[in-house]
DNA sequence: CCTGAAAGAATTACGCG
DNA sequence: CGCGTAATTCTTTCAGG
């Protein structure tokens, strides 16, 4: 699979920022033209990297519920399924699975009433919820990846952020982006060993 | 302020799913044309319910941090600020503003380092948190408005959902969406009252 | 990945109820 | 004021290199 580069990013950064933003528009600022951006766009959708154009709406307006977060400790066996009512379910817009066996959601529910939301989507009683904890929000925000670094590029080698000051490698016509030079090198050569035990290709 | 309509709803759910699609489309769905749909959008954006359009990403696969589900114990007076410099931060996806002095955020951090991550964000020591709690996650979902009644419009009258078997008034060139028709009779009721009381317009 | 042509979509201007 | 139609302008897509 084909690594990102830094036009990657950027063009997920001027699509965050305006998803209807023409490509052509795009193609001007980062230097291509716009069949060449259509093609990496339809890549990015193809990797699973951009799952989606949407819409970030003020769900505030559309909806008189009271927002709560909702913490649940469920049975250890049932994190999984719970996840997938909570999704279905409706007023709610996030859902985070823990790793100890917790879920938790933030909605937004006529009255706050979570337990006859809680019966609704998993029967009553619901036998899978051990306990739960219910906090009544006063805002909640979305923050898309806008921001400067928050759409960075992992290092191949350590993981870390790949600034301005990172380097990239092209290795049979990949490229790889790494943070540093020492990272840089360590790759290189954990790369040539790998062509070295199992072949080019 | 107008109220929205069906129509709206849909086109709202149908840009929800895909926000490249075209307007043309859209009109052709909805009966409209397609610049009575783009009028409809602007005036979505407007009234703030859009508030923009943007990529759905897979985060997963852009950054190799850890996902983290931080409660923050704060001093009363600083949430707002805390707020603000979280939404601002690198990695955060969420922040969540509780009705008591706490705040919850969800983010991408490198090796979970929360304590690393706080001082930077706030200084260190971070004066304005008395307390933290960090829960790691492994799955982090939002679900985009796009199922069924998930959009709803809600009751001018009790704030419930309006369905297709909602009616709709209008009274001054404004529309109003009732769920029932009880609600339907209360509010024209309080509306002459509001009416009779302020004088019209 | 580019260019250039063809197809398609958004925007604008204008008229209607 | 919201909508429709039609002309104009802009974008995307497609073919070929």
């Amino acid at each position: 699979m084909r690594t990102l580069d830094e036009t990657d990013v950027e063009i997920l950064r001027l699509l965050t920022e305006d998803a209807r933003r023409p490509y052509r528009e795009i193609a001007e600022r980062v230097g291509l033209s716009s069949p060449a951006v259509s093609d990496r766009v339809t890549r990015l959708q193809d990797l699973g990297i951009v799952r989606r154009f949407t819409l970030e709406l003020d769900r505030s307006k559309l909806r008189g519920g009271v927002p709560v977060l909702v913490e649940l400790a469920v049975r250890p066996d049932a994190a999984a399924e719970m996840h997938e009512a909570l999704a279905a379910a409706d007023g709610v817009e996030h859902v985070f699975v823990a790793s100890d066996p917790r879920v938790f959601f933030q909605a937004r529910l006529p009255r706050a009433d979570v337990r006859a939301f809680l019966a609704e989507t998993f029967g009553a009683p619901p036998e899978a919820i051990v306990d739960y904890d219910v906090t009544v929000l006063t805002d909640v925000e979305w923050t898309p990846g806008t921001g400067g670094t928050d759409l960075a590029l992992t290092c191949a080698q350590c993981g870390n952020e790949v600034d301005r000051e990172g380097e990239t490698l092209r290795l049979d016509g990949e490229r790889y982006y790494l943070c540093c030079p020492s990272c840089r090198d360590e790759f290189e050569a954990r790369y040539e060993r790998f062509r070295a035990g199992a072949g080019a290709e």
